[in-house]
DNA sequence: CCATAATTTAACCAAACTGTTACATTTGTC
DNA sequence: GACAAATGTAACAGTTTGGTTAAATTATGG
């Protein structure tokens, strides 16, 4: 399939709808919207470079002319849709109550849920493997998420001391290695699923293997860390 | 710098030099070498989308002529440079005597090895990233390395039965399990740097931390593993 | 010494791609 | 109702890019 034809595809019309008349309605926050939905969708799939803006533009609902009227080129509308993705996954506030746990089931809570993060939002880890092979390039140069500074560091540390404090954690660990142990075992997994796949014949996404893999990752690092 | 500005970049001459005549010498392949190796670099930066067949026979020995002459297409020298790292990273032969070690230090020296061939290889690194955002299609269509079916699997498991009979590792694991663990640990501090460095400021190219984390991980798979 | 493979040089082409423009129309707001 | 913001349509411009061609030169193997 070329090029050309891949922007015959669907086109689909999703206008706030008003009281019976007019035929279009204003709602620049929605068009704003679905623009970055469908980008990201295609940043995504086939990267910064490999993203083209005619298909963008023809999978929204609105038009070209709109994607430049908002973002200003291709590579802001890139810029957005990072920037949209990390301040969701920092509004993801994690409601389990770790503090009133004790550290072994609120690290094991931890892991769990940072995997399943991981799992349930690939295109979240596409992104940051494009942005990566991009050297972090737009990372560096966006003020919006240079603001929100991790705070996954300070959650660790504290369920750490306490467990240290307990008697059930080990002393001298790091929590920077606390922290890239948990996200190299959830991400890696999502990640590299293709060429895994590929290699070993091992299909991650099978809802068992799921499950088995989540519960390995769990006990590698509560091993990690236990006394 | 534009596309054209980048064109005007230095230009090695590498011939094999003749006794004394010629200008040039025929070398069919040193020239495909020196295409492969400029291609690499180009690929390993860019990604395939982002590479440029233009800038890697500017910077070969070479013209883009002969590119096409060696390899037929854009896509089927990635496919060839994808081929050559696999084949290479096959070709590195364990020089550890793992069966002669006791099965903790023979696991403890695999996951430093495998650790050490990531960090000095970032372009392998990489390569498999650009080729996981390709969902691995290329791996797929490979013949050749459909051949070089991964014996990291049988080593592994080798060391963890020897292990358990001694009763020195816990049973019930799956190699797979240990496998992904030790590739996600070494794996991930390499592809992901930038963005770690950006979101957490901690630069896992300094070689102090190197050594502390090498260690980290080395620790995290044997405690996943003992009993 | 001849046929063939390996190279060089440089121009060329068509498709693909990002980004723009012109212009008409609709809507929201004051 | 006036005026600015929001949209739609559609063509177009300028450049980049992958890929090709032509024609000549040089080496190599038999």
């Amino acid at each position: 399939m070329t090029a050309m034809e891949k922007l015959a595809t669907e086109k689909p019309k999703i206008r706030r709808p008003r009281k019976g008349v007019g035929t279009w309605t204003q709602d620049p926050e929605g068009v704003r919207r679905n623009i970055l939905d469908v980008a990201r969708q295609e940043f995504v799939e086939h990267g910064l470079s490999g993203a083209r803006v005619d298909i963008i533009a023809n999978r929204t609902a609105t038009s070209k002319r709109m994607i430049y009227y908002y973002f200003k080129d291709k590579e802001a509308l890139y810029l957005a849709v990072l920037e949209e993705s990390y301040v969701r996954i920092r509004g993801i506030e994690i409601a389990l109550d770790l503090e009133a746990m004790h550290p072994v089931e609120a690290l094991a809570a931890l892991v769990g849920f940072t995997f399943d993060y991981h799992a349930d939002n690939p295109d979240f880890v596409r992104l940051v493997m494009v942005e990566n092979i991009h050297h972090a390039r737009h990372l560096k140069a966006s003020v919006k998420i240079k603001e929100l500074n991790s705070s996954a560091i300070s959650t660790i540390e504290a369920i750490y001391q306490r467990g240290v404090r307990l008697g059930v954690f080990r002393a001298g660990i790091r929590s920077i290695d606390i922290h890239l142990t948990i996200s190299a075992l959830s991400f890696y997994n999502i990640s590299n699923r293709a060429s895994i796949a590929e290699v070993f014949g091992h299909f991650m996404e099978e809802p068992g293997e799921r499950i088995r893999r989540r519960q390995a990752v769990i006990d590698a690092v509560v091993r990690f860390i236990i006394a």
